[in-house]
DNA sequence: TATGAATGAGCTTTCATTCAT
DNA sequence: CATGAATGAAAGCTCATTCAT
């Protein structure tokens, strides 16, 4: 029972190398961008040499765009659940939301990454689908088909924003796009933001009596 | 009659010389990032050579801040016609929100000045507070102004949403991202999008009869 | 007769010009070498700007050869004067090496081109050249005539020193290296050097009685 | 024994390296000076590629410094035997200047360094407060105890030359200067030059009997 | 005559990538 | 596996020189 956790054998090390490699390429990636970030950077994170990167991986290129897979954690998976949301469709909703803040803008990888997006989607296109396929396009499926049941049910309101479900979960980029731009020098308070999204989205929703 | 606009002399080339750049800067900066974008890419699309650049600046620091500052058009300004404003509430803040939609996601110079700070905020420090100081704050103090008076004046709900009125700005911040994201790959229905803005935020606030 | 001497008339001016350049460039060149200045300087240091100096001259190089030629005094003129020369050998002696010490260690110009000639002369083979046929050649020479009569009249003793009269002067070069090596961060108190100089010199060239 | 002395090892390379570097500048930068030598010649010179020098040195200035730190052998410790001299004062004299011969106009290194200083000492301030530690003064001190002790002896004439000793070993610096001016151009007999100097020195120094 | 905008060749420095050890 | 010395292709920046005004 002794060594059990010690640490890791050579061959564990090995196994466990490329994993570090990806994850220090995102602290390097994100904290500069694709371009200001220099190979031998990555390298120094980890205490190792840049020749030792490039055993693992071919190019920079490669190193950012597997970096980036590498990271994007599913949010489609998480999204399934929303399936056994019980209750109201308002607290279905009001849940939906509420994972959806701790993904995006209160994750730090899927922040950062919304980053990346945004700042090198132009030399990585693929970062963009992939971004569009893995958060964007579920979040505002799932929204939309909540919206859309609540609106059968009789409990939301006919109207625009039940057509345009981005429009209800537009707050949560808010929050990230600012906790990305600001950080720690212009701190958002978090509950508070959301209890006041949800108070508008909701009562912008639902019936009115 | 016959000379008229014909090429411009030398001391008009002069001039001009400075802006031809800082516009050319803002191209070439905004499509690949500070640290991606070459100097000679700016002289390039001006069809000079990289000395020329480095004649009226001194270097390419120094070109990327003057460009931002002199492609940050005053939205403070804008929003000083709020005031004037006449009509509901709820038609004051639709205004001032078709105002922003104007200013920041449809504009393109402001739009793009947005990606930058994200990219390149952590190189650039003063483009944060600066983007903070133009776009954010005063928006923000001119939505929260509305709306409390809007409440005070009984047409709006007391409520989180009044407290915190970011939230009820916050597609407008969506929509910039979307653009600077997708771009025409994925177009945005603008006119729709709004809508659905204004209704959400609208029924949301407005007090329930 | 009020404006006599008063600023110079445009045509007099323009036939300044070659001359002003010259002196800038002495100054700049002296202060820097030849590869460190800048043309531009030259040209800031006379208040005009880079195109006016290509308007006197076609190439740095050239600016560098001329302003060396213009800048030389000739030190042959002076030592004509030798000849006339009068009273005991060792006074005779005495006032030669006074004028050597006047026009090389402690005449700028002088001095600076001894600096000139030995950081750029690899460049500028023509300077050492001219260095020596200006100053060394007919220095040693006006020595070496005066010491040999002194030594045919029975004044100076016959010995190596007689023969290599370079010995005689060489403290000469030693102030104007220690000058421009250490300008007035370590003053050399000119006259008592002299004096010990003296004082060495002609003890030990002067017969032993 | 077939392999000894083969190519060097990877590590054995290495460890040269700075050095090989370091004598390249040497060469490049005393036959240029510090602005007309370009990296690429002493990469060249060692056939490497300009990459590979900064890999050592991270600046050109750097790399001029340190040059000159590791070319000036230090000249106090050879002085130093100056106290285990016998003889008479004229002769330990003579030995002292012959040293200083030895380690200043005949050694290349040093000899190139002083051209280096009057060249460059402008951009280099550290390099002639280096000089006058590592070459004047203690030559100067040296050569005042040796005098003084001399004239206490009743050995050497009191007077101005045993006053300011510079004078005694100014033909040192004449000879450096020669040198580097003319090279082999105009070739100076050293030992004949040396013999006159001793030669005016002692007999300028001796007490007339 | 004088200007100074513009050029283009060249220099310092950086960095992704390779490869002998 | 890992190293890190070396490369070479840029990229930022400079400056002698030109030339339209």
């Amino acid at each position: 029972m002794a060594k059990t956790e010690k640490r890791p054998s050579r061959a564990e090390q090995k196994a466990r190398r490329p994993q570090e490699i990806l994850e220090a390429a995102f602290e390097e990636f994100t904290a500069k961008g694709y371009a200001a970030t220099r190979v031998e950077d990555v390298a120094a994170r980890l205490g190792v040499t840049k020749g030792t990167i490039y055993l693992y991986f071919p190019t920079k290129e490669v190193l950012f765009e597997e970096m980036f897979r590498h990271m994007s954690t599913p949010f489609k998976d998480v999204l399934a659940s929303v399936g056994t949301f019980q209750g109201s469709y308002a607290n279905r909703l009001r849940a939906l939301l509420l994972l959806a803040y701790e993904k995006i803008p209160n994750d730090r990888k899927t922040r950062e990454l919304l980053r990346l997006t945004l700042s090198d989607g132009t030399r990585f296109p693929d970062i963009v689908d992939r971004h569009f396929d893995e958060f964007i396009a579920p979040l505002v499926a799932a929204v939309r088909a909540l919206v859309e049941e609540g609106v059968s049910a009789g409990e939301f309101r006919r109207g625009a924003a039940a057509n345009y479900p981005d429009v209800v979960a537009s707050s949560i980029l808010h929050v990230a796009v600012w906790r990305l731009m600001f950080a720690d020098r212009r701190p958002l308070d978090g509950p508070a933001f959301i209890e006041a999204h949800f108070d508008l989205a909701l009562n912008g929703l639902l019936q009115r009596s």
